[in-house]
DNA sequence: GTGGGATGTCACCGGCTTGTAACCTTGCTG
DNA sequence: CAGCAAGGTTACAAGCCGGTGACATCCCAC
């Protein structure tokens, strides 16, 4: 997955955005100025940069100029955070090399699809993993195989599907309606309570493991995020 | 989706009207006087209003007046909607805080646009956010979490949903018998003091973070504005 | 056809959630 | 300051929800 590079000297604001990057799938790395955001950028050659415009000592514009000279750092597309709707601040910011700008206040969802579209453009990869693993839960799709602490679970079809749409949507609880959907992939011919036995078919067989599958109440089922 | 109130007395331009909003995914609520505007604007709180001028009784001017001067209705942006092209009209209708002025007849397509424009300047995303902050307060739809100092905070499925329609309506006080249509979903079988029992459940468990949370005597509750 | 595994359904149970009523506290009004 | 109405608290019973075991059915391999 993508690795963004998010500068803000507000922590708030800085939490908010990588937060929601996070949740995306993507790895976050942060800094809060500009001399900090110059080092990580060289160090870690991000797939993207996330810069605020206002920055204490070296502000943005600042910022990218210099990103853009080097030429390690200078093909790393940027988009520009700004308070200011300003016109020039957007003329400048994109004569200096801004892919793109978003300005404050902004929706997190559009911050994410501008990040999307813009890597997609780039032809940076975002395609589903093959694989999942958590702790001592190993998930291969492509081999059909399920290891707990490398011992082999054997689990049928609809029990691996099942763990699969969870495991892809990790963190997030989703309905026992939206179960069936997606694992099932038709509308509730068949009862929600089925996705109930097969949950306990599936903890069942994994064991130490099934610590991965909450169960919400009163709303569905969902993967640990951690 | 954005939820848009269509006021209009003709049954043919509300159909159109209407028609045309909900293909362009949006939720469209009518009234096709200017009383019941009046009740369904405070009712359901739409994130837009269209608003025809020529109204029997109390007329679209009237109205825009009253939306604005009521603080749960004032910022709700207000398209005016008019067979007169004068400029009197237009003058008087933005005086009266009509944030855009659309004249009879007009094409549906264009209308949509105006509508899908104003909702994306006030940055009423056009999709619901799914997660929301406040101080130290962190809400995430999708994974039905909440935490308060970055501490996890288990609430049931109907103090999240109280505290998530609360959430999304920052600022403006919901009456008991709002609060029982939006979270519970059904008119009122339900005695409206289950809503205290319920915000109390809400208030111990958020500890700290009850602070966003205001009684307004007499009216009913409210999440802080910042 | 038979056997075994996979799958969907059901009934039951225990516990948590939830609605309600009764009582207490608070703050407004005169 | 007294009285009252609105909201906060407490307690509790009902019932909903999810876990579980049992079972019928289906499908496939043999």
């Amino acid at each position: 997955m993508a690795k963004i590079l998010v500068v803000d000297d507000e922590p708030d604001a800085l939490e908010l955005v990588s937060f929601n990057l996070k949740s995306a799938g993507y790895e976050v790395v942060t800094a809060d100025n500009g001399s900090e955001a110059l080092k990580k950028a060289r160090q870690h050659v991000p797939d993207l940069i996330l810069l605020d415009v206002m920055l204490p000592e070296v502000d943005g514009l600042e910022v990218c100029k210099l990103l853009r000279r080097d030429p390690a750092t200078a093909p790393i597309p940027i988009i520009m955070l700004t308070a200011k709707a300003g016109e020039i601040d957007r003329v400048l910011g994109l004569e200096l090399g801004a892919e793109d700008y978003v300005t404050k206040p902004f929706s997190p969802r559009e911050l994410v699809l501008r990040v999307k579209n813009l890597l997609k453009r780039r032809n940076v990869s975002e395609e589903k993993p093959d694989q999942y693993s958590v702790g001592d839960l190993f998930i291969d799709i492509p081999r059909h195989l399920v290891t707990v602490a490398r011992k082999r679970v054997d689990l049928t079809a609809t029990e691996f599907k099942l763990l699969i749409i969870l495991a892809s949507r990790r963190g997030r609880v989703q309905s026992r309606e939206q179960l069936l959907r997606d694992v099932w992939e038709y509308d509730s011919l068949i009862d929600t309570r089925t996705v109930d036995t097969h949950m306990r078919r599936l903890r069942e067989k994994l064991g130490d493991a099934c610590r991965y599958l909450d169960t919400v109440r009163g709303v569905g089922y969902r993967f640990v995020e951690n």
